[in-house]
DNA sequence: GAATTTAACGAACGACCGTACTTTTTTTAT
DNA sequence: ATAAAAAAAGTACGGTCGTTCGTTAAATTC
């Protein structure tokens, strides 16, 4: 929720708030997102800032939600004006790159949420399977198109495509963040485009 | 360390105690693993567990080293039995599709941890990068294997290899474990069979 | 500008955390 | 069997956690 004026005061605390616990969150987790540590950030008092969710996991099931307009509008939107088929797939990628060094420094907050809560059943992991269901679902839709477009054959499985495609983007955050291997995102490229030329009609 | 008899009886409850932290720490996460707890379900008291490490960090550590040594028994070793080049680097998938499903209820405590500290410096995140060092170096030197073998073309990159190889390995745990998707398995069993079918000389 | 709703605060809660001590019990070695 | 050593328990401390409550300050509405 980018918004430039002034929505009420409520909602203006709010959304900075929203703002600095993603930028947290996506560096240490959601889990280790603490409401104290949070509101000595934003600057102010535990309890007021408690008052706008009322708990915890309202709080974190809202950076999600706050994550996932985030990547819509950084990184699917844009992609979206690019001719269908293959150059979308392309420029998805690109702000993808983008996105995850410029606004998070600490990577996608999905990924990390994702095996963050990969088994500690209760809302929070169910808005979550919810938000990335639906980001793969994005992923399989971009190769129905272009098999539309005649850019892929058109037996490809497009959920396939999505899981090879999503598993590098995995496999550049592990090794960007944890492994801090320089090449990371040479081995992504490569990878990403052997992907995109064996689908290739 | 799995030992039958006795060694000492420290080592005998060390050795219990681990194993339980590691099946929680695979579900839960490392940094959820309370000392306080997991004394609960070892049944013993919290102090009594504490004089076995004297940190929490330690513990984590050797809970990483545990879950290492567990690795090589279940999936290394039995490959290294497979003749070189690409039957072992069938036989190591094999391995680890029954060693997540087996020992470990929460999948792969490597692939859990490693984006739990991606961004949590310290000495179990150096600890941590060091044994997935280990591990995808071990996949890097099978692609060698391969190449002397004759089984992948000689002019393959190793180490790109054992990064498209490891992402499906994360891609298939987030699919099994938190997107529940019936088909993760096959997903990746048709990403690595394509994977090793380009690389194949 | 007064009335009312909303936002923020400060203090306190019970629970649990990791850790440090001391004491008791159990295991090992003589 | 006895002495020494190791393991386990007990208790307590300072801290932080999420949450609740009553109160004050600010923003919005009329």
């Amino acid at each position: 929720m980018v918004k430039y004026g002034s929505m009420s005061k409520g909602a203006d605390t709010k959304d900075l708030i929203l703002r600095t616990a993603l930028d947290f969150a996506s560096r240490c987790g959601l889990e280790a997102l603490s409401i104290g540590e949070l509101a000595k950030k934003v600057g102010m008092s535990k309890s007021g800032l408690f008052g706008h969710f009322n708990s915890k996991e309202k709080l974190q099931m809202m950076v999600l939600d706050y994550a996932a307009n985030d990547f819509v509008q950084a990184v699917l939107l844009p992609a979206y004006k690019e001719p269908r088929g293959i150059p979308r797939i392309e420029a998805t990628v690109a702000n993808w790159y983008k996105w995850i060094e410029s606004q998070l420094s600490g990577g996608c907050p999905f990924v990390a949420a994702a095996f963050e809560y990969d088994d500690r059943p209760g809302q929070v992991q169910d808005h979550l399977r919810k938000h990335l269901g639906t980001m793969i679902n994005s992923f399989a839709k971009s190769a129905e198109i272009a098999k539309e477009e005649g850019h892929f054959s058109s037996d490809v499985n497009a959920q396939e495509f999505a899981y090879r495609f999503y598993s590098f983007l995995l496999g550049l955050h592990l090794y960007s963040k944890l492994l801090k291997d320089q090449n990371a995102f040479d081995y992504h490229k490569s990878a990403f485009e052997d992907l995109i030329s064996k689908y290739r009609a």
